[in-house]
This record gives structure tokens, C-alpha cells and sequence, in this order.
DNA sequence: TATTGACCTCAAGTTTGCTTGAGGTTTTAC
DNA sequence: GTAAAACCTCAAGCAAACTTGAGGTCAATA
């Protein structure tokens, strides 16, 4: 009888990374194929995973909900030496950057939500002066527009 | 000589809208191949677009920004009789519910970024009970994986 | 008038993050 | 021992939101 799902192995079939990761097989080959991810092969040519390839899938998916692109988050896994999964500190290292990142989304989002209210309410849409959107010949003459929700 | 970027034409040429509103030409008309926005054609076939498509696209862009995708953004303006660019009153109504999504996807990153700090403060990478992610025997035995981030 | 710049259409390409399918091998289960 | 389930590779497809390019027309200006 096969230990799968048992947990006693030490190492682990695609199939197996996949059900207990939550990510489909073809993601698991598609991180590998970025270099997220490795696995060395058995005898008849199938991949095999080290248990802590879990962990950094987890830290892939986290980084990613966190908005962070695929080819960042290798960046990041890159940094580490010998390609190692994270261990505490690297971790940290890692999230604090990353979220960094989704402070200043969460930041940005706000502040058009912000601006998104106050134009609900000042009823400006007609005005030369909206917040939200410049339809006026001033943005005409300054060859932007639309620009006040879209500074940088 | 023309009138361009005088702002006196109440009817407007691509280039000008594109440079009005700070979207590229190839975007209006992509914009346009997808019922976003209307013009008509000048006695030459070159679009001509009323005042009001720089609104529209300013909204387009608002409502972009807040996460909202294109088809939805045409739906939303579809529901707008005779197609017509908003008034006070649609805005609340459309700004509103795209408020109410982003809302909810602030509320998303806000949830990760609290929890990403948690796990940073506690060092519970290697834990079995880390929320960040879950690498243990439990997950494997409940078929699922790396679930506490990724509720529903 | 002639030249340039703005505009036209339509097809195809780009990026990100995967999924699907075809055709074939390996492992497991009975 | 054999069938089914799991795995393999490689190519192509998908969705969103555009951009780029080819080949050709229109219009403003010197």
C-alpha cells in the first residue's frame, strides 16, 4: 500500500504537492518551468519534491495576493542563498517588503476611494474643478487629463 | 489656421482626445471596439467625438483604477438610457457600487497585510499552526493546502 | 501644389498566469 | 497480469487590456 496522504514521506509526488498546496498540477510544472519551484526526479522520471516545497508555494501564494508579480517574488526567493527556502529571518526580510508594496496599494486605493466619496457628494461632475476627472480646456491646454486620479 | 487645443470646438478629433485625456489613440480606439465610447465620422471617416467622451473616459479610467473591469464598467454605463454619459445622480449610483468593490478589496489586503505582520512578529514559519500557510499532515489529510490566506 | 502629419482599417503581437490537449510512459491496484 | 490512475513533454489556447505594424487615405500648411 502507498503512504500517500499519510504524510510519513519525506518526499512528495506532484500529485500530492498539488492536493495538499492547493494549486493544480499544471501550476506546480508552470512555477517550475519559472523557477519558483524544483524537484529532482525519480527513477522512472517523475517529480519529486522536498516537504518544504509546500512552504514556499505558501509564500508564493501569499506574495502573490499581496499583488506581487511572479517574476518579483522569484527575484526575492533568488536572493536567498543556495535557493534555500526562507527561514525566519529571510522571511521577514521577504513580507516586510512585500508588504511595503501592498501598503502603498492599500494607500492608493483609499485615497480613490477617498476622492471616489467626495465627489458623490459635492456633486462636482459638471465642474471645471473635479477631483475625479478633468474634462476642461485647462487640461487641454496643459496636453494632460483625467490626471487628478492618475498623478505619477 | 485650426482651432485645435483652444478648446472652442464642440466637437473633438481623436488625436485631441487622446491628447485631452491622456489614454493613447490605439486605446480609443480599442475603447471604442468595445462599446465604451461613441463617435461619429467626419465627411472623411476620421471619428469625431462630443465634448462628453473626455467624462467618460475619465470615469472609465476611475473606475479602472478601482479595480473594476472593462466588460463591467460597459455594463454599468449600458444601464444608462440612451447611453448617455452620466449625470449627478448615475454617478452615486455607479461610483457607489464600484466603491463597494473596492471597499471590499481593501478590506481583502488589509486582512493579508495584518496577518503578514502577525507572522512576521511571531516567527511561526515552521509551526503547524502558522496562518500564513499550512505545510503539515493536517492539510494533507483535509486534501487542501496553504488555506488560511486563501479563504472561499 | 506638394509634403508632411494625422488619421483610417485590420491583423497580429505582447504580457501575465495559467489551463487544455495530444500522445506516450510509469505506477498502483486488484 | 492487466487495467486504471497518475505522471511525462511539448505545443497551443485563453483572458484582459492594449500596442504595433502594414498599407493606405485625409487634411493642414509652406
Amino acid at each position: 500500500m502507498s503512504d500517500r496522504g499519510r504524510g510519513t514521506k519525506s518526499e512528495l509526488g506532484v500529485g500530492e504537492v498539488a492536493r495538499r498546496s492547493g494549486v493544480a498540477v499544471s501550476t506546480l510544472h508552470f512555477y517550475e518551468s519559472k523557477g519558483l519551484i524544483r524537484s529532482w526526479r525519480s527513477a522512472g522520471n517523475q517529480r519529486r519534491y522536498a516537504r518544504d516545497v509546500l512552504r514556499r508555494i505558501g509564500i508564493i501564494r501569499v506574495a502573490q495576493r499581496a499583488g506581487v508579480p511572479l517574476t518579483k517574488i522569484r527575484e526575492s526567493l533568488d536572493t536567498l542563498p543556495d535557493g534555500r527556502t526562507p527561514d525566519r529571518e529571510d522571511w521577514a526580510r521577504l513580507s516586510a517588503c512585500w508588504r511595503d508594496d501592498l501598503d502603498r496599494r492599500i494607500g492608493e486605493l483609499v485615497g480613490l476611494r477617498d476622492r471616489l466619496e467626495g465627489c458623490i457628494g459635492c456633486g462636482c461632475l459638471s465642474m471645471k474643478c473635479c477631483p475625479l476627472y478633468n474634462a476642461d480646456d485647462k487640461a487641454g491646454e496643459q496636453g494632460v487629463g483625467a490626471c487628478y486620479l492618475e498623478p505619477r
